[in-house]
DNA sequence: ACGAGATCGTTCGGGCCCAAACTATCAAGG
DNA sequence: CCTTGATAGTTTGGGCCCGAACGATCTCGT
């Protein structure tokens, strides 16, 4: 879905197989530039900006919600975040392990779980997200500045097209 | 990244939390969003079209590129699903397990393992594919018409900065 | 007071994911 | 030949990822 083949070449192999069946190619490139970009975007935020901290994407996004929205219950970081809870409840743990953050129970509720950055959690983001923000900026460049506005809407309104799909809010 | 709260609600929130750093919240939106998409799209392709089959989103992808691509070599595969060899490895290994796929050693460079379809597995995409593409088009949907090329064209503007940046090709 | 149903977070099983180490093979030069 | 270096694919170890099942807790109607 994401490799040396253009889109045109991979029209043609298509349609060399598949003469009969007709497809919409334009939705095709689309769903797959799609995950082009988000896959090289993650692959390239790792490398540069998260790898020498020896965190994870999903570590990330999880220490990044936390430290906006502290304290917080774990099934707001995991909508937040947009994994499950069974993932998130892991990686939690690894962040736990690393000094990180700390789970902490409710007392109004005893089902919640509280999370909140240590201070050395908080130390980290600090010095990390700077950085983490100037590299979305280096990427977001490749837009022309005056489409940037307009590529988050669209993006915006594919995901809740996609989420309207799946779950029909009848 | 993805969540309950709306753009200008996290950006309060940021500015509440680090009045001082100076942030691009555009660029940060941009790539909040592309992951959002990415993955209600991918959640919505996989539970609608690919769980009836028993299918995960990265084994429908090698399926796709070894439809369209046969016989291919496995780099070739992991190359164009934008996975790595160590990953393409152990899916190949599934795929080929459930009798979808074949592998075979090159006869004339034995390191090369050649990839293609069983029957089964040429049957099954012929059957699946239309419904994906079906799906891919309801989602395009989303998109005003006149958008689309130039969405799909922005994204591609994106991966290839992404790219770019990670191991620059000078 | 109390049971029925909903909700929260964890655990479990199976699958995906990658870097690094490993084996096998090929290619080039001596 | 044979050695050195590059390349292909697999294995290994650790982490992420989800659905389903689970125990604990809350809520609400009776």
């Amino acid at each position: 879905m994401a490799g040396p083949h253009t889109l045109a070449e991979t029209e043609a192999a298509v349609n060399d197989r598949l003469a009969d069946m007709d497809l919409d190619f334009e939705a095709m490139a689309v769903v797959s530039n799609l995950f082009r970009a988000a896959n090289s975007v993650r692959n390239h935020l790792e490398r540069s900006v998260l790898q020498p901290h020896d965190l994870t994407w999903t570590a990330f996004v999880v220490l990044w919600v936390v430290w906006i929205w502290e304290p917080v219950e774990t099934r707001t970081v995991a909508a937040e975040g947009g994994f499950s809870k069974a993932t998130l409840s892991g990686v939690l743990s690894t962040l736990e392990g690393r000094g990180l953050v700390t789970r902490e129970r409710s007392e109004t509720d005893r089902r919640l779980v509280l999370v909140r950055l240590t201070k050395r959690g908080r130390r980290l983001m600090g010095r990390l997200f700077p950085d983490f923000n100037a590299e979305e900026r280096a990427l977001a460049d490749a837009i022309p500045e005056h489409s940037r506005l307009q590529t988050a809407d669209l993006l915006r309104l594919i995901c809740q097209r996609a989420s309207g799909l799946t779950s029909p809010t009848t």
